[in-house]
DNA sequence: GAATTTTTGAGGTACGTTCCTCATTTTCAA
DNA sequence: TTGAAAATGAGGAACGTACCTCAAAAATTC
C-alpha cells in the first residue's frame, strides 16, 4: 500500500532490522549471501530511502564552504547575492553556507584559506578561482583530505576537483562568435575584441571559441587582437576610443568580460551608440540596463540562481556521497536579448513587497 | 550553538511547546499577542524549521496527478520523460506523481478526469491543455474543492489556476522575431509562417509577438499569413511546398510548432537546404537533429526538465502552504543554437553506462 | 569437537517535528 | 461575580531511519 520501510524489506528479506540496517548502511559484518538478500528484497519491493528520515537521524549537518574572489565585478556581486538566497533555502535542509572572499591578485591567501580548513568541520568547497599551480596544489592537498571540491563558474579540470558547475567557455565563445558573424551579415569588416585580461582562462577559452567560428564561417569579418583593459574604465575609454577612431569600417564589438558600462559610456560620448554590433557575457545589472536601452545586442549568460543552486546541491551529494542529477546541474549557455530578458529579480522583490 | 529548535522557541517566548507548535502551523486557538511573542522569539533565534523532520512528522505524502495531451508531438514525449525523471528524484521526498494522457481532441475527457479526482487522494494537479471553456470550468470546480491546480506549458489565466509553470508565449515570439529580422539582415523579402492550428493560445501568441517585431524593427520583411498544418506532415509537404514554389523571394520559415522533420525533408527534397533562414520552437530529437545538420537556425525554448521540476515543486509548495522561490521557478525562454546546444540527455545516459 | 571468530537478532534511544488528548488557567461577557 | 468560552500547558505517541549495545546463533579454524 505505502512506501516500504527498512522494517518491510527486514520481513521480506527474513533477516532482522539490524541486518538490513547493516545492509544499507555499508557496515561491516554480514556475509555476502545476506547481503545479495537483503538487496533483492530492496528490490523487490520497490524500495526507496526516505531522505527526509534519514537526514532527521542522522542529525547531521552540513557547512559548505564557498570562495570567491573579493573583486568588485558585478557578476561576482550577483553571484554572492543568488548563493545567499540559495544558502537561505538549504538551511531547511541542513545545509549552511560559509561565504568567503580573498584578495583576487593573492591566490597564496587562497590557498592558505584552503589549507586551514578542518575537514570534520566543512562538508564540502566551492570555488571560483583561475587555475594556477598554487590553487592547483591547494586543491589537491584538501581533497587528499577528505574535503569534496567544486570548480564555480571557472573550471580546474588540472585540480581534480569533484565536480565543475558553469558553462564551457569555449562553447559560450562559439556561440558569441555565430551571433556576431550572423548579426552582421552581409557586413565586411573588423570586430573588436575587448578583454579584462588574456591571463585568465575563460578569456582565453571565449576567445579562441569566437574565433574558430568567424574563421571557419564568417571571412568577411576580421577579427582584431585583443585589447586589455585590466578591469579599469578609463583604461577602456582610452584604447578602447583611440582603437574606434582607426578602424573605419568597425562592424562589431566583443567584450569578452567586463565593461559594459564604460562602453556604453564611450559610445554615447562618441554619438555612436547602435552603430555596431556589441555582445558580451554575462547578466549584470549594467549589461541589463544595455540591453534594454539597446547598446548592446546580445548577452551570453549562465544563470547565477542556477549556478548557486547546482554548487550546494553538488557539494550536498558529494558530502552524502549520493548520485548527482546530470541534467539538473547541466548549467545552459544561455543567449540574452531585450526580448527574452528575463525579469529582474531586484524588481520582482520590489514588486512582491508592494 | 547548533541549530534552534521548536523547544528553543517554546522557552525564549515563555510559552509551551503546544503554543509554538500552534502558532507554526496557523492553528486556531491562539491571541494574537502570542502569536506575536513567538514569531518573536522565532526571529530572535534566527529559526528555520526543519523540513526533514517536519515532513516525516507529517507522514503525509503527496500524490501529484499530472495529465498530458495524449499527441504523437515530441514535445510532449520529451516532456514525459523529464516527468518521469523528476519523479524518480520526487520519490525521495514522499512525492509521487501519477501521469496520466487524454485524447487532445477532447477536452471533455480531460474535465472528466478532473471531476473523477478525490480532493483527499490528490495533493495537487499538474495539466497541459488549451484554454477552453470545458477546461476551464473544469479547472475552477476542481480548485473550489481545494486542489490546487498548476499549468504546464501552456497558461490558464482565466481559470484561476494557482500558478503557471513555463515561458510566455507572447515573449518566445517576439525573441523569434528578432533573430529572424536579425539573422535576414540586409535582404529584403517574404517570411513564412507555419502552424499545426492557430486554435491554439500559444500559438497564436508567439506569431503575435513575432509579428510586432517584424512589423516595428524589419520592415524589410514581410510575414504572410499563417499556413496550417494540423500537425499532419503530408499536409505540410503539400501546403508549404506550394507555398514556397509561390514566394520566389522567401527569406525565413518560422516554424510555430511542429514539423522541423517533415521541413527538413521537403527543403532537402528540392535543394532548398541552407537557403532561408528557419527558426522554430522547443528542443526535440528532431529540433536538435536539425541544429546540428544546419537546416535550423535557431530554436526557441524551455527547458523540460526544469518544467517538470518546476511543476512538482510548485504543487509541492502549494499542498503545503508554503511560499515559492520565484527565482527558481522562473522559467528561461531560451534560444538554442548549434553552438550552445546542451548535451543530449539521452547521450549522456549511454555515455554513463559504458 | 572445542575454541574462536564472524554473523545475526533483539531491543532500545535519538533526531525534530506534528498532532492528539485532557487538564488547567485566563479572558470576557452577561 | 459568575459562567461560559477561549487560550494555554503538560505530556505522549508517531513518522522512518541511524546507531548503539549485548546476547545468541552460526560459521570457521585448529
Amino acid at each position: 500500500m505505502s512506501r516500504p520501510t527498512v522494517n518491510d524489506i527486514a520481513r521480506e528479506a527474513g533477516v532482522s532490522l539490524a541486518t538490513v540496517d547493516r545492509v544499507l548502511n555499508a557496515r561491516p559484518g554480514v556475509r555476502a549471501k545476506t547481503i545479495l538478500a537483503v538487496n533483492d528484497a530492496i528490490a523487490r519491493l520497490g524500495y526507496v530511502r526516505d531522505l527526509a528520515a534519514a537526514n532527521l537521524a542522522r542529525s547531521r549537518s552540513y557547512r559548505m564552504v564557498v570562495l570567491l574572489p573579493d573583486s568588485d565585478s558585478q557578476f561576482v556581486h550577483t553571484l554572492a547575492a543568488a548563493l545567499q538566497e540559495a544558502a537561505a533555502l538549504a538551511a531547511a535542509s541542513r545545509t549552511e553556507m560559509d561565504l568567503r572572499r580573498y584578495p583576487p591578485e593573492d591566490m597564496h591567501v587562497l590557498a592558505a584559506h584552503l589549507a586551514g580548513l578542518q575537514p570534520d568541520a566543512v562538508a564540502g568547497v566551492a570555488l571560483m578561482a583561475p587555475e594556477t599551480p598554487v590553487v592547483r596544489d591547494a586543491v589537491r592537498a584538501l581533497r587528499l583530505r577528505g574535503v569534496p571540491v567544486v570548480a564555480l563558474g571557472s573550471d580546474l579540470p588540472n585540480a581534480g576537483r569533484d565536480h565543475f558547475v558553469g558553462i564551457d567557455s569555449h562553447a559560450a565563445g562559439r556561440t558569441a562568435g555565430v551571433l556576431m558573424g550572423r548579426f552582421c551579415r552581409g557586413l565586411t569588416g573588423r570586430v573588436l575584441v575587448i578583454a579584462d585580461s588574456m591571463l585568465l582562462r575563460d578569456s582565453i577559452e571565449r576567445r579562441r571559441g569566437f574565433d574558430e567560428v568567424m574563421l571557419a564561417d564568417f571571412p568577411a569579418l576580421e577579427v582584431l587582437p585583443t585589447v586589455e583593459t585590466h578591469g579599469a574604465p578609463d583604461m577602456l575609454r582610452a584604447v578602447v576610443g583611440e582603437r574606434i577612431a582607426a578602424t573605419p569600417d568597425l562592424a562589431g564589438i566583443y567584450l569578452l568580460a567586463s565593461g559594459h558600462r564604460a562602453l556604453a559610456g564611450l559610445l554615447r560620448d562618441r554619438g555612436l551608440l547602435g552603430r555596431f554590433t556589441v555582445i558580451g557575457h554575462e547578466l549584470t545589472p549594467h549589461s541589463r540596463a544595455a540591453l534594454l536601452a539597446g547598446h548592446l545586442d546580445a548577452v551570453i549568460a549562465q544563470n547565477p540562481g542556477h549556478l548557486a543552486r547546482s554548487a550546494l546541491r553538488v557539494l550536498r551529494a558529494k558530502a552524502d556521497r549520493a548520485p548527482i542529477d546530470e541534467g539538473q546541474e547541466q548549467l545552459r549557455i544561455e543567449v540574452v536579448i531585450r526580448e527574452n530578458l528575463p525579469a529582474d529579480p531586484a524588481e520582482t522583490r520590489r514588486a512582491d513587497a508592494a
